[in-house]
DNA sequence: TGATAATATAAGGTATACCTTAAAAGTGGT
DNA sequence: ACCACTTTTAAGGTATACCTTATATTATCA
């Protein structure tokens, strides 16, 4: 029983930094690491020199870290995972569309790749999970989504929720209370002055979205 | 990420702990759990000390460990998830009868309460793994085996295969190729002596299992 | 350029779960 | 009642992944 488990914290990086590191090849700043996964600077210090030891990232000092070919294709892998569970939990298991995100956090790391694949081939081949980010495929290439998050939206613009990113557990009990979910039809009625409430229509009912909740509503505009 | 994910040891001794107790409460030896789990008995010894001061089971010095009615809650609820997964491997994955196993060790940690009881479900309340042992239910109860290890056949008794105990990749593979799994028609043929090997009747071939091998297949005799 | 803020490193600590070697204690059979 | 064997305890060690506190270094902007 010698923990090879314990690569869930190498996981949780690698995974971490692909979601920091907007598709490209941006540097995710240590910081906003640790800050994501909930441990200390140090901490997340010590674990990216780790990881670079062994040739899963490389960190330019001051400036942050990318992932090198081999991260990148462990933590794709890692997102393709997550994205087939929450299918699966959300549409074979008809568990509610709020919880299947912190169950497929456990099981992403519980299936390698020969089960990942039959997984998608038993849910055909999704390609985006249940809250709309897109699924990499196979080979880890992930299609960069065409959207806007809402916060950069003008008052009286109108288009339709793409998707949440990123995911936690609180906030997407939040947004599932009130129907934000992808698909859905929003229009931006008003924002208030000195970073307040976004005001926004949908589904008959007027939100008032503070701007961090706004920040992680992604939107597609309407032509 | 403070890792919670290491009660998958606690897990897995209290597991063994029920696999061992042949389904009532005989004492587990510490030297058994050891073995077992692959760890050194002064390893195994440690471990059981923490568990006992957690509740998990009591040790009995010189004799061996019980679990307590705490302990064999989880440990029935790790062996059922097990079991579900394996099912759901080999009948929705289509994976092979002999790969689920291992799988299955890894996603029976990753799976709650919640998860579990809906992939139960979905799958039709199993009874049993793809291997032939009894599932517990979701209250933790298991219906004890009616058959006997191969071991204890006379030549020329007959009956069919019930189940496979304890189930190890190795053994399953090898079981496999020769098509030795539940359900098959057996008939001992004759038990070298000195513990030799014992020659066994299955689907129209003679397959020659030592003891080792045999002691793991178990047999419903016909009427 | 120089100060402040962000980032990095150093040092020392915690907890879990494993390891080996060695000594002590209990068990069971004759 | 003794001896051999098993089991337990003790002591010291490894590795991972966290922690805090403190100090050094670099970046950035006024």
């Amino acid at each position: 029983m010698k923990h090879e488990s314990f690569n869930e914290s190498t996981e949780m990086y690698l995974k971490t930094a692909v979601e920091l590191s907007n598709g490209s090849g941006d540097l995710v700043p240590i910081s906003a690491l640790a800050e994501r996964l909930g441990v200390s600077v140090v901490s997340a210090t010590e674990m990216v020199h780790r990881l670079q030891k062994q040739g899963l990232l490389a960190h330019t000092p001051y400036k942050g870290v990318a992932l090198t070919p081999d991260g990148a294709r462990q933590a794709t892998a890692l997102i393709r995972s997550h994205h087939l569970w929450e299918r699966f939990l959300l549409e074979k298991l008809d568990m509610p569309w709020e919880e299947v995100h912190d169950h497929a956090c456990r099981l992403e790391h519980a299936a390698n790749t020969a089960v990942t694949e039959r997984l998608a081939d038993f849910l055909g081949q999704p390609t985006a999970c249940p809250h709309g980010n897109p699924t990499p495929d196979a080979d880890g290439r992930i299609t960069p989504p065409d959207d806007i998050p809402l916060t950069e939206l003008e008052p009286g613009q109108n288009g339709q929720i793409s998707r949440i990113f990123p995911e936690s557990s609180l906030l997407l009990n939040y947004l599932a209370a009130r129907n934000l979910k992808p698909e859905q039809a929003i229009i931006v009625q008003e924002i208030a002055p000195f970073n307040g409430p976004i005001a926004v229509v949908c589904g008959e009912e007027i939100h008032h979205l503070g701007q961090e909740i706004a920040a992680h509503i992604f939107v597609k505009l309407d032509e």
